[in-house]
DNA sequence: ATTTGTGTTATCGTATATGATAACATGATG
DNA sequence: CATCATGTTATCATATACGATAACACAAAT
């Protein structure tokens, strides 16, 4: 293996991460950014979570998960946060 | 009881259904929408149901129940729907 | 030092989303 | 009529969302 081949496959690799890594991202971007959305009403409202969570129904355990991301909310759910935050949802495809 | 009694009381009815109506339907309202521009993406591409189930990696059957608005969709799920269609979804709190 | 307020994490139970397969309806086309 | 293309519906299995409770972290205030 020449060691301009090396190192093109190096930079493959590293290209092929970063692919890999802008997928995963342009994956995830709808939820990080809702969530975004979701924190910044709340906060810039000065509710807790466990006020949101009263409103919406549940309790402060599942706001604090829903907020961190670790999972794949519904959209009723996030339906029903953001009426309780005084806002609406809006899905568009674009 | 009066029959102005009654008629409120009916009144009273049909409006409180009309609420309960309008508060299911701004329930419902994010995900017919969002169907809505996921069929019309798709028709106006003549992309069938099972070509975008192919595309998006899961059966024919599993597009149309998503089409067909009777669950609540997770915001992955139509992600990956859109990305299909070569669309992303956008949500936002407004 | 203790309490109080806020958020986090782990865990369990239940409901439901989603993948998969199959059977069916219907309309178009041979 | 027979076949094909498209969409629908029913059903099952599995994964996971979500509700709920409890324990914990940590900072601020008393």
């Amino acid at each position: 293996m020449s060691k301009a081949g090396a190192k093109f496959s190096e930079v493959k690799e590293l290209l092929m991460k970063d692919e890999e890594f802008k997928a995963e991202y342009e994956k995830l971007k709808p939820r990080y950014d809702v969530i975004s959305q979701i924190i910044e009403a709340r906060t810039s409202q000065n509710i807790t979570q466990e006020e949101l969570a009263l409103r919406v129904g549940t309790q402060k355990s599942n706001i604090s998960r829903l907020e961190s991301g670790t999972y794949n909310p519904s959209l009723d759910f996030l339906a029903k946060v953001a009426r309780s935050l005084g806002k609406e949802v809006q899905v568009t495809l674009k």
